[in-house]
DNA sequence: TAAAAAAATGAACGTTGTTCAAAAAAAATA
DNA sequence: TATTTTTTTTGAACAACGTTCATTTTTTTA
């Protein structure tokens, strides 16, 4: 073990620590909430170390969003081991909107924040890679489906963003307050009830 | 006509003059973009005439917000010609999607930024009346459609909020670049392809 | 132990939303 | 019309933001 590699492990772990830093300060007081000089308060660091391991604000979020991503795949876990695509594509939308509802800055700041795809755009990769290794996993299962004779006439591309978009939309309009407004019978429960009226139409499909 | 009368409405006239240019420059730069410095500039007017005239910028933006419902109304004003309520529900969301394609920084405004709401929960009538209007007619054609035979074994409201959330959901994705960053086939159509797969869907029930 | 390299710092800059005492303009009063 | 009162408008000033970078501190090398 040389002194470089020590060293690299020592900024990998500060990196980490800023990130995990962010992390409980967005979750405990909402991401606009939260500035660097909070982020720089709550490890220990001044603003400038923030500032020599991330680029820019968008780049905390950006290496966030991809954890977020991580943390998604943590719940779609369970998911590998359903034999039966129709089953699961009723529980893939279903985990998604548990992970949505339990971690909702988080999910915020996957799907409807512009900072990672504004970091995307100003960076080497352009490729939004976890937001396209998650629809795969969606389209791969709505292909199965198809190929087990659901959903026919159905074109698999558009079918999978239908979907995405349905439990995406829920999940937004409850996040961003909307469902909060429009004052439910049941606001409780009307993410799992709309999600159900889902789930009872493509039954038949 | 006294001169009360005259004050107050220039006063009214020169609140719609800030809102007016105000809404030029969200939809020009971006409303994250536009500052109130920005908008007192465009209008010849000191920032703190702004103020006089606006509580804060939650006060414009909530504004600007109930002014892009009765633009959505104007799109949706050719609904009411339709009889038949399975055809006014799939044209419905059609012109809901072509108003959010056509009016994206508005549409987000109204259905995605907390500014309005947040201004709402400071304000004396807590309620989204806007939203709650717009929805009651997505759930009165619903009903009328369950009335006429569809839609058997299915629930108003939460259905409601189905077909709400699904075309939120692919608006919302579309502009915050999330449709963008997993290269569709048809990055063009996607929307509109995604739509006909509904479509295609309730024809059925 | 001294010199060189790396890491951490925080004052300072330009912007932001917002406030408010002062100035300017308009209306009321004499 | 001249003066006082009221209303409207102003922009300097404030605190807080993201960001930069010359300087200081710490660590490594010689």
């Amino acid at each position: 073990m040389s002194v470089a590699d020590r060293k690299a492990r020592e900024k990998e772990a500060l990196k980490n620590l800023i990130l995990k830093g962010a992390k409980k300060l967005f979750i405990e007081k909402g991401i606009e909430q939260t500035t660097i000089r909070n982020i720089a308060d709550e490890i220990d660091y001044s603003i400038g170390t923030v500032y020599v391991y991330f680029k820019d604000k968008n780049a905390i979020l950006h290496d966030l969003h991809s954890i977020g991503f991580q943390e998604l795949g943590g719940y779609f876990q369970e998911l590998f081991s359903v034999e039966d695509p129709m089953e699961r594509l009723r529980k893939m939308g279903f985990m998604y909107i548990k992970f949505a509802l339990e971690n909702s800055e988080m999910y915020d700041l996957m799907f409807n924040l512009k900072a990672p795809m504004e970091f995307l755009e100003n960076s080497d990769n352009e490729n939004w890679d976890e937001g396209v290794t998650t629809f795969s996993l969606v389209k791969k299962t709505v292909e199965e489906c198809i190929n087990k004779g659901h959903f026919k006439g159905h074109n698999v591309e558009p079918l999978s963003f239908m979907v995405w978009s349905l439990v995406h939309g829920m999940c937004c309009l409850e996040i961003r307050q909307r469902t909060k407004g429009v004052k439910f019978t049941n606001p409780d429960t009307i993410l799992f009830d709309g999600y159900n009226e889902y789930l009872k139409i493509i039954e038949k499909l």
